[in-house]
DNA sequence: GGTTATTCTGAAATTGTTTTCCGGATCGCG
DNA sequence: CGCGATCCGGAAAACAATTTCAGAATAACC
């Protein structure tokens, strides 16, 4: 009955080809079945000590790997983790990835980018991309909400981590900026060199994190006893050209602030440059501080005073964040919110306000 | 004998589970079979109209989308493409990936990045992740060679893209970068401002680019009649850190250059913080260019002369190389091999050597 | 109308792995 | 030496698709 049997998984025999290597070429030549090769890739404790170390030396020698397709499909996980970036051509995104990538395949998981470039219809191709590619959990770095696009994650309970806010349900992390420590201090920084005229440039109004950093803003100018001016509030986008756009706006009011700080270092070098193009000085005509601290800013003319955030904390809590969903002990107090600090980095980019002491520029901070 | 057969297929109905979206659920509500169904989706002439507009009605409503590792699986074809770059937070790089993903997405590609940090050890890491999840193609671009370790590649058949220089075999392709073409061009340009004294700072010359790009250096002065100073070309690393450094070692030289050329931007950027550090001035103590024409470069104080090599032209020719590879029918005539021009771009870190009309430098370029 | 040719469709094999379940071997102990 | 407990390994199902092959249905032709 059995006597011919053939298994319906022998293979065709090309003779000559260099036949793929698989688990099941393994078994043959170990001489064990494919289970107990699987078993011994998976470091399963239940298998022979001596058989597991045959069964290496030959995986060893041959050079084999398990077939990652495969080992998906059986599973149902992938072993990709999404990453979700607003502009990679922004250069706080490529350190925040090198971060995450890193850590990732530190732990045996690929990582699956891609960039909305701040666009909604963008957007809803990134997570149609990371679905269709079966990711495991995705961190959504783009510091805004997309609510209804990301409900898709939830139906599948697909593991995220969000910047600031996100819906508050299992599976989902958060990652708090404490935008106001760092803000404050910069504040605090100009109003110690006397500034009392002091101008904002946010990020896209629709991104929260924007509002949050404005916030921050308005709360520490009022915290010092500065009065805002609403003219010097003025929106960028979170590019060179969005912050250059801006500083101009502010150059054509008649009264001008005598320090600005930006939401972000990029908007900050835009505006150093519009200084530039008008024969304006920094920091002797204008106090500058950015945010972010990308490494660029320690470079730029002159060097950036800037709020520094940590990118490689960021992408250290998001990895954490999923994979403590995906791989942690069944419920375990796993923590939902990491908390990420900003502060201060004092460099060149602000002096005392034009007309009081300008000769000090060189001999360092006045003290706090 | 078969009476009460039950498909070894049946699923275990648990009820209440929303059972997942799956060919099989296609086929039973559009009453056809999953090949018909498989069929449709991968646009196969031979379904009939009617049908196959049924089906795609129902996989429309019920958003169904097929199961990516499966396929994989069963057809050999991953539909991923590696992308290698040398370092991520290179802004370079960022624009070079930008253009690939746009491309490769385009395609229904989807892209696996991994930077090799300039080190062997990490290359030999990113291609082991390239072929552990079957890549079906591999863009090299960190602009060196590591011949030994792509040979696996080439066991597999997987077609690779190279820049500059690579092994001459089946399913290679090559960009060739006409670095001379742009190098000349900023070396005239320099010469037509009078300059005798010129200076290079190189990338790290294990990498064939560098190689090159100081070839096209040495054999441009050669052409213009200008006798090049050993001391004046030193060795960078593409790096902001590099080209400061490169750049203090040239200050500290009794003679110095009036004008200096850069392997690459994020030199050239390091060479402008050097000299701002040092109290002189671009460009009226020092004629600096650069290379790769980032993005930033027009920023930059002053902004910068530089080379214009366009990302996107290379990430379009690199996905457009191995999609013929991968999709061309069977044996058409197609090229290997892709040419990229480079072009020089005046901005304003270039102008008179020191000494010699200094007050015409907002005046404009020289005529030619 | 009968026979052949042409389309379409569907059943089943295939892909490489994980995992469940079961049987056989080994061990300890009386 | 026999018996149950323990442990390990093997067969086969499952995963979700593609692809081959054969057969049904329709069309065409004599």
């Amino acid at each position: 009955m059995s006597a011919n049997f053939r298994s319906p998984r022998a293979k065709k025999q090309v003779e000559g080809a260099p036949q793929r290597m698989d688990i099941r070429a393994i078994a043959r030549i170990a001489n064990v079945s494919i289970s107990t090769v699987s078993r011994t890739i998976n470091r399963l404790p239940t298998v022979n000590p001596k058989i597991a170390k045959r069964v290496w030396e030959i995986i060893e020698e041959l050079d084999y790997f398990p077939n990652t397709q495969a080992r998906a499909l059986v599973s149902g996980r992938s072993r990709i983790l999404g990453l979700i970036v607003s502009e990679i051509t922004n250069p706080f995104f490529p350190e925040l990835i090198q971060g995450f990538e890193e850590i990732a395949i530190e732990h045996g998981y690929e990582i699956l980018i891609s960039s909305t470039n701040y666009d909604p219809k963008r957007m809803s191709h990134c997570i149609r991309r990371m679905l269709e590619r079966n990711v495991d959990g995705v961190a959504v770095m783009t510091f805004g909400i997309e609510e209804p696009l990301l409900q898709q994650f939830a139906q599948r309970n697909i593991p995220l981590v969000f910047v600031d806010v996100g819906p508050d349900r299992p599976g989902v992390s958060l990652l708090k900026i404490d935008y106001h420590r760092g803000i404050r201090q910069g504040v605090q920084h100009l109003a110690a060199f006397g500034h009392k005229n002091i101008g904002f440039i946010t990020g896209p109004l629709r991104l929260h994190s924007a509002q949050s950093r404005l916030a921050a803003f308005s709360a520490s100018l009022q915290e010092c006893g500065i009065k805002p001016h609403p003219a010097w509030i003025r929106e960028g986008d979170h590019t060179l050209e969005g912050g250059m756009a801006a500083m101009e706006q502010l150059l054509a009011e008649k009264k001008r602030p005598t320090a600005l700080m930006c939401s972000n270092d990029m908007t900050a070098i835009g505006v150093l440059h519009t200084m530039y193009r008008a024969g304006l000085r920094v920091p002797d005509d204008l106090s500058v501080i950015g945010f972010d601290g990308i490494h660029i800013s320690e470079v730029t003319i002159p060097p950036l005073t800037t709020v520094q955030m940590s990118r490689f904390e960021l992408a250290c809590a998001a990895v954490t964040a999923l994979l403590a969903q995906l791989e942690g002990s069944v419920e375990l107090p796993r923590k939902r919110e990491y908390e990420i600090r900003t502060d201060l980095i004092v460099r060149e980019s602000t002096n005392f306000p034009p007309g009081r002491m300008q000769n000090l520029r060189k001999s360092g901070q006045p003290k706090r």
